[in-house]
DNA sequence: CGACACTTTGAAGACGATCAACGCCGGTGG
DNA sequence: CCACCGGCGTTGATCGTCTTCAAAGTGTCG
């Protein structure tokens, strides 16, 4: 039995408190197990909770005018959902949001939030961050779809998704359809799918869902995701060159 | 004289705050006049300061790999600038901050944020409001510039900024240059360029730097400003039809 | 007057979306 | 066990949109 509360504590969003004050923020909270494709809530509905994911991923997304959806981000464990909701008194959803496979969260009641912000500093500085952090990627993200291939941005992707997982870059599974990797990265799945066999020009792999990433040294060095924080460099210039 | 601290206390960051308690936080700022085409900071200058537009209008931007620049956003009154940087304990600027025309700024030094947060549990909150609200506005804002075409970006921002200024939609001239606004809209000037005779189809006529928009109720039915906050409709579907 | 930034317009090209056909696989039901 | 179906993924062909390059017109300011 794994203890998703163990989990949640070690959230960004509970750094720097107590065991103590964990336990008591965390005492509110109410666990949620999600089947595959079982939806957390849906644009439209009431915006009730904040939620933390324990295990398993999720996807947010919204439907396009023409039918298709555009996932605006997958979250894994310790990521937070609805945060950056905090300040609306009420409301509904603006995204649909769904368990890609079996998946934990920690439900919370919205009030919740805001009263954890106002008892413990700490908390509401971790929150700000947290945030703050989300809107800088979101706009490091929007800047990147701009500037960037759909080769590219694939590239970067990929790298990223060994990074953040901690997968072996020598070969590794796709953890999502590329279907749903499509969606996350604004194109379509036959643009994505055509990506694939450019991509060898830099050492990227793609047979089926295992992926090979040649030239171990280069990922640090390429990928997009450090540019956000300290870096100069928000598009690799090296990287870009190539294709 | 124009009293600029008197526009700084009326931002939503004080909202709520007595005016003892306004004048208290406002005592640490530091009045800037910027000259037209005045840096405020550079990308890579050190992150030190937190400031509250007052008066004009401050470019925020960053150069591409290929010389040109992308504009992220274009502040007036009563904006923050690098509210999302409180959780940074030190570290460089993302992007460019220059004044479109003479502009005039308060400067704050960065502690002052985090210590007003903790002062003020309501500034604290607000704090959080106005991050979140920017991130909200970074996703949508993303969202419509990869599902619209160029001409309804172009159609959209006009609106907006006629509500935004409170111009008379009859008849008002652009208050920036077309290439800043192509910019801003994530285009080419040439593309932007190229909208505008387009427009006339949805009764927006431009000449020069004079816009006519006609069809008065059209305004607030189609800007997309709205769809933000609690509305159903992302995209607005009859003002997509039209193109 | 000349330099320069801004804007418009034309023509060519690149890129991704769309439509369509097909292969693959897992599940369902006869 | 097999036939059928639906979702997924690949590949080809075509099309529309935006970018890019180029040239020329407009305006302002020294």
């Amino acid at each position: 039995m794994i203890d998703y509360e163990q989990i949640a504590k070690s959230a960004a969003i509970f750094k720097g408190l107590s065991l103590d004050e964990k336990n008591d923020l965390l005492k509110d909270g109410k666990i949620r197990y999600l089947n595959k494709k079982e939806f957390l809530f849906r644009h439209g509905d009431p915006l009730l909770n904040f939620y933390i994911v324990c295990f398993g991923s999720i996807q947010l997304f919204r439907n396009n005018a023409d039918g298709g959806e555009k996932t605006s981000n997958i979250l894994t464990a310790r990521d937070i959902i609805c945060g950056e909701k905090i300040h609306q008194p009420c409301g509904r959803h603006q995204f649909n949001a769904v368990a890609v496979g079996d998946a934990v969260v920690i439900e919370f009641p919205k009030i919740w939030l805001k009263e954890s912000a106002k008892k413990y500093s700490e908390f509401a500085l971790n929150l700000v961050a947290e945030i703050s952090n989300q809107a800088s990627m979101a706009e490091l993200e929007a800047e990147h779809q701009a500037a960037m291939s759909a080769t590219q941005l694939v590239a970067c992707f990929l790298q990223k998704l060994c990074l953040i997982h901690d997968f072996d870059p020598r070969g590794f599974e796709l953890p999502y359809s590329k279907k749903l990797i499509a969606s996350r990265l604004g194109m379509e799945l036959e643009t994505f799918s055509r990506t694939l066999p450019k991509l060898k020009e830099c050492r990227i792999d793609v047979l089926g869902s295992h992926v090979a990433i040649s030239g171990s040294g280069a990922i640090e060095e390429n990928v997009c995701s450090h540019c956000s924080i300290e870096e100069d460099c928000h598009i690799h210039e090296s990287f870009k060159k190539k294709f």
